[in-house]
RNA sequence: GGGCCGGUCGUCUAGCGGUGAGGACGCCGCGCUUACAACGCGGAGAUCGACGGUUCGAAUCCGUCCCGGCCCA
């Protein structure tokens, strides 16, 4: 075996070694040598062609065993991909590949969504700034503009995914405008119509007037703002003094009032009911009327009612069949139109109507008086315009009926969503469901697959173009000039995606999927809706486990936005720090389920974890070179071998179990930040420091050997285990090391149970590490020069620490650098002139530098915590409650503890004399 | 107005009935020890939002309140 000589020279020409060495084995995709920093601009772009030529991605076409399957949120091309895309991309990643390696035929596909309307606002405002009117430009020149602006940013986010590494299949990619994705959502459509759950009705929507569109209840926010609350009067119509007082925000829809309501309980207004009043500025007058839905508290407890235009008005309306049904005041662009409306006012947009309004009832005395009012006002998400409620003749999917199952399948552990907590906010909603308006008066969508004949009016829903004559015999078809909400499209993806309605291979084997991976935003819109579709359409359900991210916020708390510019593409920050950094500084350490801060902070600690983990496998290159031969099993060790070779093995055995737990438990960063602290603390900082003279020969060729073997084998374990998580960088150092196959990616995930578990190894490594750490503490306070190797004894505290610190003496003097390490017999005195620590292996002693004093301070700062320990214990046992009703072995280790610390104390109470004396001596 | 989630070292977080409350970043001190200064070693720093209750025992369970955030109306 090479022995290394440690120098730079010799490690350069070493790794020159291994260049030669791939180049003869004629492996183009070996990593010519190790640079002391790791670069990752240099490897990414290679592994990355490297698993493509390979088609390491590519999902078998007929797999053989269980599947993991996956669809990619398709995301929208209004923009580029944000960081947070990244993050699901790369919880989806993770998983896909460790599934991958777990030898599980693995599909993850990749997709693009058309995002109907905010892609339609996305280009109507870029035009907009270039001076052109999208409204104003013909159908043909509109879907131009909106397909030039789709073939743009997919190039952008296919990049964006190729450069993150993400493992999807690429030859799956699809699109939710393709001909397949078109002809699944006629085919749902018309399945939904024929099952009675889709229908056509006038229903009060939620219009935006800027876009002219109706949208759906989710595409609606609310906010507080402030606004005027007028009280506007409606005198009696015969003529008698006074009349009803009316409050409303919106005094502009009074041209659409039929009648006012009030409480049938409210004693100020029993006379009223039944009697007319006068609807100002109309020359109409309406009754009265009694409905309990009137809110008694609100303003001077009577509602005019505009059919047209709130809901609530609607809801009373349609209970009171007296009332005349009023036309259209208000048109799809917001502007007062009609019979109704006084000539004066008609063609007013309802900013403009609503001065007016006020202006006039104020000159002729119907406004009693304003108030400034905060209220929520509802806006439309996309456009920023205030919703305007308006009965309108929409398409809508009945949700009652489909939710159902899904509420059921949740309940049942069906489908699992994580983090758990996020089902209560599920179930709230599913079950308040509301009919889904799915039609939309844009031009960027799914043509709604509906006919009408222009003489009979009947409709005709086929899939494919109807050819044939409704009723009536007539050959005049006129098409539905609506378009589908995306969602529509959507909510079919995991089966759509993979073929459906036709039974592909890909619908046949790969679905229902496994997981689902998105942000909670969409719970509703998509994830909720996917869920119904899957249960309906394939009696299945769609996925069996939902994972949320959370949702990025910068360093200052902020949530990350193109407005505040905080928002960094992805790719820019790929290009300065690689992929695998911000794939790991996503998922640690934040949690990747909670809304945590990402930035510099995060990413450096990432570049800095990948940097250790180059360096230990850069360390440990000269031992295990690549004509070495591979670990094809854990090294077999005996008892006679090195406790940290034991050791090391046994924490890498507990280390695989979590991270495989953690990652069935759909808990990313756990698993990340147990390899975090593996690699580096149990790995980097003690082993390799302990191993160091047994890789270097000083301790025999066995030991060498031994020493060899394990770290060889836990690296290359490592790094599969790594692998999902930061794939470039693992692969890299996977090929400078020995190992089998030729990637990474495709190698097998290994079995944590085969690193043998050795409690007896965990339990004697920590007095060792406890007397380094002690013995370094010492020798930081004691104020020696950095060079001095002071002498040092160690009083044990029990025999069975005692022979392993007997045993281990060599290394406890080389990593606390003193020499030499006595140990001392249970009453044998201490020596004057040092320093002490009173620990639980045991009494630390260390020379010191004579004009230091800290020592008993410390000493007496830890007297001070274990007396209050020791209070605290001791309160506990003299309560009789807890004698009686504790378990047993809670009272005896309650009693040791109080055994231990008060011989520790005692110990203290002696350094300090020794101390005391000591001082005086100075 | 209703609902949900969360308040733990300066910051971000782990822990979710018995812990000397763990880690990371930042901070302080000493060190370029031949894998790593993007590093090593050591240190300081938290009565776990407040008040009640349950319990032998509460950061952890239950109430009330306060403060954030999100969702719905």
């Amino acid at each position: 075996m090479d022995r290394p000589r440690g120098n730079d020279g010799c490690l350069d020409r070493r790794a020159g070694g291994v260049r030669a060495a791939r180049l003869r084995e004629g492996c183009l995709l070996s990593a010519p040598t190790l640079p002391p920093r790791f670069e990752a601009k240099e490897i990414e772009g290679r592994w990355q062609e490297a698993w493509e030529r390979r088609e390491a991605f590519l999902a078998p076409q007929r797999p053989q065993r269980g599947v993991f399957s996956l669809v990619l949120p398709p995301p929208n091309v209004t923009g580029i991909l944000t960081l947070g895309h990244m993050l699901g991309d790369t919880v989806m990643d993770v998983l896909a590949r460790q599934h991958r390696m777990q030898q599980s035929p693995t599909l993850w596909v990749p997709g693009l969504d058309h995002a109907g309307l905010a892609t339609q606002v996305e280009v109507r405002r870029q035009l907009q700034k270039e001076g052109v009117s999208f409204d104003e430009l013909p159908a043909e020149a509109q879907l131009a503009e909106l397909v030039r602006w789709k073939d743009e940013h997919e190039a952008r986010i296919r990049a964006q995914t190729r450069a993150g590494g993400f493992s999807v299949d690429w030859s799956r990619y699809r699109y939710t405008m393709d001909a397949e994705a078109a002809r699944a959502t006629r085919e749902a459509f018309v399945r939904l119509y024929r099952a009675g759950l889709i229908y056509r009705g006038e229903r009060m929507v939620n219009w935006d007037p800027r876009l002219k569109t109706a949208v759906s209840d989710l595409e609606v926010t609310h906010r507080e703002e402030d606004g005027v609350l007028d009280y506007v009067l409606y005198p009696w119509a015969d003529g008698t003094p006074g009349g009803v007082e009316v409050a409303t925000v919106r005094p502009e829809t009074i041209f659409g009032d039929v009648a006012v309501a009030v409480h049938p309980d409210d004693p100020r207004f029993h006379d009223a009911i039944g009697r007319n009043v006068v609807i100002p500025l109309t020359g109409r007058t309406g009754p009265v009327i009694a409905d309990s839905a009137v809110d008694r508290a609100f303003g001077a407890g009577a509602l005019k009612i505009t059919p047209r235009n709130d809901p609530l008005d609607r809801e009373i309306f349609l209970r009171h069949s007296e009332l005349p049904n009023p036309p259209e005041i208000l048109d799809g662009s917001g502007h007062l139109v009609g019979d109704w409306v006084p000539r004066a006012y008609r063609g007013l947009d309802r900013d403009a109507a609503r001065k007016a309004v006020r202006t006039d009832l104020t000159t002729e005395r119907f406004l009693l008086r304003s108030e400034p009012f905060r209220h929520s006002v509802a806006r439309s998400e996309r456009s920023e315009a205030v919703i305007e409620p308006r009965l309108s003749t929409q398409w809508f999917v009945r949700m009652g009926p489909l939710a159902a199952p899904v509420v059921e399948a949740v309940k049942r552990g069906e489908i699992r969503i994580h983090p758990a907590r996020w089902e209560l906010t599920f179930f709230r909603w599913m079950e308040g469901i509301q009919d889904w308006c799915i039609s939309r008066q844009i031009r960027w969508g799914h043509p709604i697959p509906v006919d009408r004949c222009r003489s009979c009016g009947k409709e005709v829903v086929a899939v494919e173009a109807p050819v044939a004559r409704p009723h009536c015999g007539s050959r005049e078809l006129e098409k539905d000039p609506d378009v589908l909400d995306t969602w529509f499209t959507s909510w079919l993806w995991p089966f759509a995606a993979l073929g459906w309605p036709e039974p592909t291979a890909d619908l046949e084997h790969y679905y229902p999927t496994s997981v689902l991976v998105t942000g909670r935003d969409i719970m509703f819109f998509w994830v909720a809706r996917m869920m119904m579709s899957g249960y309906f359409f394939l009696n299945t359900r769609p996925f069996s486990d939902i994972y949320f991210t959370g949702m990025l916020r910068d360093e200052r708390g902020r949530r990350m936005s193109k407005h505040l510019g905080n928002s960094p593409d992805p790719l820019d920050v790929i290009h300065d720090r690689g992929a695998d950094t911000l794939r790991f500084a996503l998922v640690f350490p934040n949690p990747t389920d909670e809304d945590g801060p990402f930035g510099g902070n995060a990413l450096d600690g990432a570049r800095n974890f990948l940097t250790k983990l180059w360096n230990v496998v850069r360390f440990a290159l000269p031992y295990v070179p690549p004509g070495a031969s591979p670990p094809v099993a854990a090294p077999r060790l005996g008892p006679g071998s090195a406790l940290e070779n034991r050791w090391l093995l046994s924490r890498a055995r507990r280390t695989g179990e979590e991270v495989d737990a953690a990652l069935s438990a759909f808990e990313p960063t756990r698993a990340a930040t147990v390899l975090f602290g593996f690699v580096w603390h149990d790995l980097a900082d003690r082993y390799v420091e302990i191993a160091k003279e047994a890789l270097l020969g000083r301790k025999g060729e066995t030991a060498q050997r031994e020493a060899t073997e394990v770290l060889g084998f836990v690296l290359e374990r490592t790094l599969r285990r790594l692998h999902p998580f930061v794939p470039h960088v693992t692969e890299e150092l996977w090929h400078a090391l020995p190992h089998e196959g030729d990637l990474l990616a495709l190698a097998p995930w290994p079995p944590a149970d085969e690193a043998p578990l050795d409690p007896v190894a965990e339990i004697e490594m920590e007095p060792v590490l406890e007397a380094i750490h002690w013995l370094r503490n010492l020798r930081a306070e004691g104020g020696l020069a950095a060079d001095r190797i002071p002498r040092a004894w160690i009083r044990p505290s029990g025999s069975e620490v005692a022979r392993v610190l007997s045993a281990e003496r060599a290394t406890i003097e080389r990593l606390a650098k003193v020499r030499p390490l006595t140990l001392l017999r249970p009453e044998e005195p201490p020596p004057a002139e040092v320093g002490s620590r009173v620990a639980p292996l045991g009494e630390c002693f260390l020379e010191r530098a004579a004009a230091t004093a800290g020592n008993a301070t410390a000493l007496e700062r830890e007297r001070e915590t274990l007396s209050a320990l020791l209070r605290k214990t001791e309160a506990r046992l003299g309560d009789g409650g807890f004698r009686s009703r504790a378990p047993p072995e809670v009272v005896r280790e309650a009693e040791a503890k109080v055994a231990d610390l008060t011989a520790r104390i005692r110990r203290i109470d002696e350094h300090l004399k020794t101390e005391g004396s000591g001082a005086r001596d100075l």
